[in-house]
RNA sequence: GUGGAUGUAGUUCAGUUGGUUAGAACGCUGGAUUGUGGUUCCAGAGGUCGCCGGUUCAAAUCCGGUCUUCCACCCCA
C-alpha cells in the first residue's frame, strides 16, 4: 500500500455495527418528537455566510467553515485587499458560503423565509449534522450530529415543560438515568441587576457557570478579572449558597432580587413550571440550578440541560427559550423554545453503562449458502418468500467453499443457515442449521418461515 | 487559538548505548477437512518505521520542521 487515504480531522467515519446503535438512537428520539406533534424539516449543509456570521459571537465566526467560491475566485479580489493580507477582509471577498454551525439558526431563518406557509405555533424536529472547526478533543469532532425539537410561535410556559416530557420520555426509553437542571435567564439578570452589575451579565454567567467545575474561590477570582467589582462580588456570595429544594430556593431568591422587575418575572416563570412539572409524573429528577448559564447568548427565557447520573460526561442535552431569534431575520416578535440532544455523547453513554439492546447488532437472520447453479435456482424462490414474510435473508452470491460461507455466516453473526444440495430438492425440503447450537433439521418451506418469523 | 503527549504490519504493541535481513500476538489467505463454521495444527502473504529535511561511515533510534491522533485550556454538543 502506497499512502494510506484518509479523512480529514476530527470527522469519523461509521461501521455497520455503528450505525446500527447510532440509528437506535435517531429511531427512539424520533418516535417520541412524533408523539409529541413535531414534524421533521431538513436544510441544506451549507447556508449563506451572511445567514451564519455574527450569530455565534466572534468566537463562533471563527469557528465557521467557509466554502470558497466556485471558478477564478482569486482574479476577483480587488489589489489592496490582497495585498493587505487580511483573512477577515479576503474571506468576505472569496467566500459566499459556510457550513451549518446548529441547526438553530438556520431554522431562524427557515421560519422568516416559509412564514407565509407555516402554520403557528411551528413544531419541528431536525436531526442532521453540523460543522465546526474547533480543535477536536475527546467527545468532540468536527462534524457531529444534532437531534433539536423546537416550537417556535408560542410564549406558553407549557411548551417548556412539554419539552422535559420529552426528554423525559426519550431518556427513559434509553434506559439512561437523568437529571434535568433548570434555569431562567431573566433570574440570572435580575441577579446581575441586584448586585449591580447589569452590563456584566454575560461574565457573571459564564463565571458562574464553572462553579461546580472549579469552586466557589476561582469564580470570585474569575470575576475578579472580567472587572466585576468586589461589591459586586461580596453581594453575589448569598446567592450562590442558597441551599434547600427548588421552593425554597425560589423563595429566598424571590426576595433578594424583589427590586429587579426582570428578576421577579423569571421567578415567576420557574413557579409556574414547576407546578407544571409537578403534575406530569416524570421519572426523571429535575432541579432549579442558578449556576446553570449556558453560553449561547441568545436565550432568554428558561434554560435547560441534563446531565446523565452515574457517568463522568457533559450534559448530553440542553436547550431554552429565546424571545427573538428570528428578529435578526426581520421577523419580529416570534418567540421559541427548543432542546437538542447531543447524539454522540450519548452513544458514548450507552456504550459506557452497557445499554445497547443485544438484538441490535443482529441483521441478517438467516443465509442460504450457495452450492451452485441448480441450487441457486432452488433457493432463490425460497428466499423471496422468507423476504416477503418480512424475514431478512440473504444468498452467499458465489458457489465458494462450505468453510468460506459458513465463516462469512459465523463473522455476520447471522443465527441460522439453510442448505439445499442434490437431496433436499429431491425432498423438496431444507436443512435449517441453527449456528449457535449446531443443530440441524430437515424441514419443508412452510415449516421454514414458522421457524424463522 | 495556547500548552503537553503520540505516531513501527489490517489491529494492539515490542525493538538494547545509533550497527547486517525490523519482531510478536491477534487478524487475513491457503492447507489438514472436494456438503458443515466458531476449537486445534501446519504453511504463507503483509512494513519507504506518519511525511520532509538535517547530523553520521551507518538512523525506526539523535536534531529541526510538518501533519495525525489523544489530553488540558478557551469554548462547546
Amino acid at each position: 500500500m502506497a499512502q494510506k487515504p484518509s479523512i480529514p480531522k476530527g470527522t469519523r467515519d461509521f461501521s455497520p455495527a455503528e450505525m446500527v446503535r447510532r440509528n437506535y438512537i435517531f429511531d427512539t428520539i424520533k418516535d417520541v418528537f412524533r408523539l409529541y406533534g413535531f414534524q421533521p424539516i431538513e436544510t441544506p449543509a451549507m447556508e449563506n455566510l451572511s445567514t451564519l456570521m455574527g450569530k455565534y459571537g466572534e468566537e463562533g465566526d471563527k469557528l465557521l467553515f467557509k466554502i470558497l467560491n466556485s471558478g477564478d475566485f482569486v482574479s476577483k479580489v480587488s489589489d489592496d485587499v490582497y495585498n493587505e493580507k487580511d483573512s477577515v477582509k479576503l474571506t468576505s471577498q472569496i467566500s459566499e458560503k459556510g457550513l451549518r454551525y446548529d441547526l438553530t439558526v438556520p431554522f431562524a431563518r427557515f421560519v422568516v423565509q416559509h412564514q407565509n406557509e407555516i402554520t403557528f405555533p411551528f413544531k419541528r424536529y431536525q436531526i442532521q449534522p453540523v460543522w465546526r472547526a474547533d480543535r477536536p478533543q475527546k467527545g468532540r469532532y468536527r462534524e457531529f450530529y444534532q437531534c433539536d425539537v423546537d416550537v417556535i410561535g408560542s410564549t406558553s410556559l407549557l411548551n417548556e415543560a412539554e419539552l422535559i416530557q420529552i426528554i423525559d420520555k426519550v431518556f427513559k426509553r434509553l434506559k439512561i438515568e437523568t437529571i434535568v437542571k433548570i434555569n431562567n435567564r431573566k433570574i440570572l439578570a435580575g441577579i446581575a441587576e441586584t448586585i449591580g452589575e447589569k452590563e456584566r451579565i454575560t461574565d457573571i454567567t459564564v463565571a458562574i457557570d464553572k462553579l461546580e467545575k472549579i469552586g466557589l474561590e476561582k469564580v470570585n477570582e474569575e470575576l475578579s478579572a472580567k472587572g466585576v467589582s468586589d461589591e459586586a462580588i461580596q453581594k453575589l456570595q448569598p446567592i450562590l449558597d442558597l441551599e434547600g429544594d427548588t421552593a425554597s430556593k425560589l423563595g429566598q431568591l424571590e426576595e433578594i432580587i424583589s427590586t429587579s422587575g426582570v428578576g421577579v418575572q423569571g421567578i415567576e416563570e420557574m413557579k409556574t413550571l414547576f407546578s407544571y412539572l409537578e403534575k406530569m409524573n416524570l421519572a426523571t429528577n429535575f432541579e432549579l440550578d442558578l449556576t446553570l448559564a449556558r453560553g449561547l447568548n441568545y436565550y432568554t427565557g428558561a434554560i435547560i440541560e441534563v446531565k446523565a447520573k452515574d457517568v463522568e460526561m457533559g450534559s448530553i442535552c440542553g436547550g431554552g427559550r429565546y424571545d427573538d431569534l428570528t428578529g435578526i431575520f426581520g421577523l419580529k416578535d416570534v418567540s421559541g423554545v427548543g432542546v437538542s440532544f447531543g447524539a454522540e455523547r450519548i452513544y458514548d453513554v450507552l456504550t459506557q453503562l452497557d445499554l445497547f439492546p443485544p438484538e441490535s447488532t443482529e441483521t441478517t437472520k438467516v443465509l442460504f449458502v450457495n452450492f451452485g447453479e441448480k441450487e441457486e435456482a432452488y433457493c432463490l424462490p425460497m428466499l423471496s418468500k422468507l423476504r416477503a414474510s418480512g424475514i431478512n435473508a440473504e444468498i452467499y452470491p458465489d458457489s465458494a467453499k462450505m468453510k468460506k460461507q459458513m465463516n462469512y455466516a459465523n463473522k455476520k453473526d447471522i443465527p441460522f443457515v439453510v442448505l439445499a444440495g442434490e437431496s433436499e430438492m429431491a425432498a423438496q425440503k431444507f436443512t435449517l442449521k441453527n449456528m449457535e447450537s449446531g443443530e440441524q433439521t430437515l424441514v419443508t418451506s412452510e415449516d421454514l418461515i414458522k421457524i424463522l418469523s
